[in-house]
DNA sequence: CCCTTAACTTGAGTTATTCAAGTTTACGAG
DNA sequence: CTCGTAAACTTGAATAACTCAAGTTAAGGG
């Protein structure tokens, strides 16, 4: 399916900034507001930065992309959706890194006590310093 | 031991302002920079709020309080620290709720595989609803 | 009781993000 | 196909949380 198509069933109008966004979030790794808008307009010319925070909320919103926000840095998007994975952020670099879940499907999506809440995400962030920081 | 000797043996010097910090961060549930500094001013005066951002910011590099940031939220303190515990965070409100660790004393640490990092701390924010917002 | 330096004050600056008002455009109805 | 409308986009200003900088005060070792 195509990103046209997801757009659509999340009722959500098909647009050349759209598209190249969700290209762009697609081949980028971990990019921030700023990241993706370059993105967008090399491939698509001008486009608002205004336009890039009001898309990436649609697709937010719609589940058609992941928000991160590392404490200190700005809010970073990814395209890997749905999948519980975690990050590995560097407290040098800030560079960002996929973990995958540790024991199988979806084991860290519950808390041992929910205290009454109705829990529909987990966010998992580990905290250390990257290989090349590390020199 | 109290508050004075944490801070003495962190290096740091015993002031009333940071007394009260610890105090108000002590009593008070995941408060936000200005919940701290309201309290701080109602124990003991005027306290610039740059004394508390930079006083907050101190004792955490020393460890005598642990700094959370739930997306989209400003930035809050809390007292428990060094026990590895999470937090259920309410979509609707905000509140934050402290969860202990799942599985015994420190399985969320490591993540199944570091890539090479050095990881120091698991950051768990759980996101949902909360009893009183589900009405 | 000084002296040094950490801590604090005041005030301005920065950054990521949001708000607002007006214009354009996707796309369903006719 | 073309028309109307609401979604999407543009431009520009505003806000919130936090940081920076320069000068003043005071903790606590000598």
């Amino acid at each position: 399916m195509g990103d046209d198509d997801l757009l659509r069933k999340a009722g959500l109008r098909v647009t050349a900034a759209r598209l190249a966004i969700m290209q762009t979030v697609r081949d980028g790794d971990h990019l921030d507001v700023d990241g993706v808008h370059r993105g967008v307009r090399r491939r698509v010319g001008q486009v608002s930065l205004q336009a890039v925070y009001d898309s990436l909320h649609a697709l937010h919103r719609a589940g058609l992309v992941r928000k991160i926000e590392p404490m200190g840095s700005p809010a970073r998007y990814e395209a890997r959706v749905g999948d519980n994975h975690h990050h590995l952020v560097c407290r040098r670099c800030g560079t960002v890194t996929d973990v995958d879940c540790t024991v199988g499907v979806a084991p860290c999506l519950e808390p041992a006590d929910d205290a009454g809440y109705v829990v529909d995400e987990a966010d998992i962030t580990f905290w250390g310093v990257c290989p090349s920081c590390q020199r």
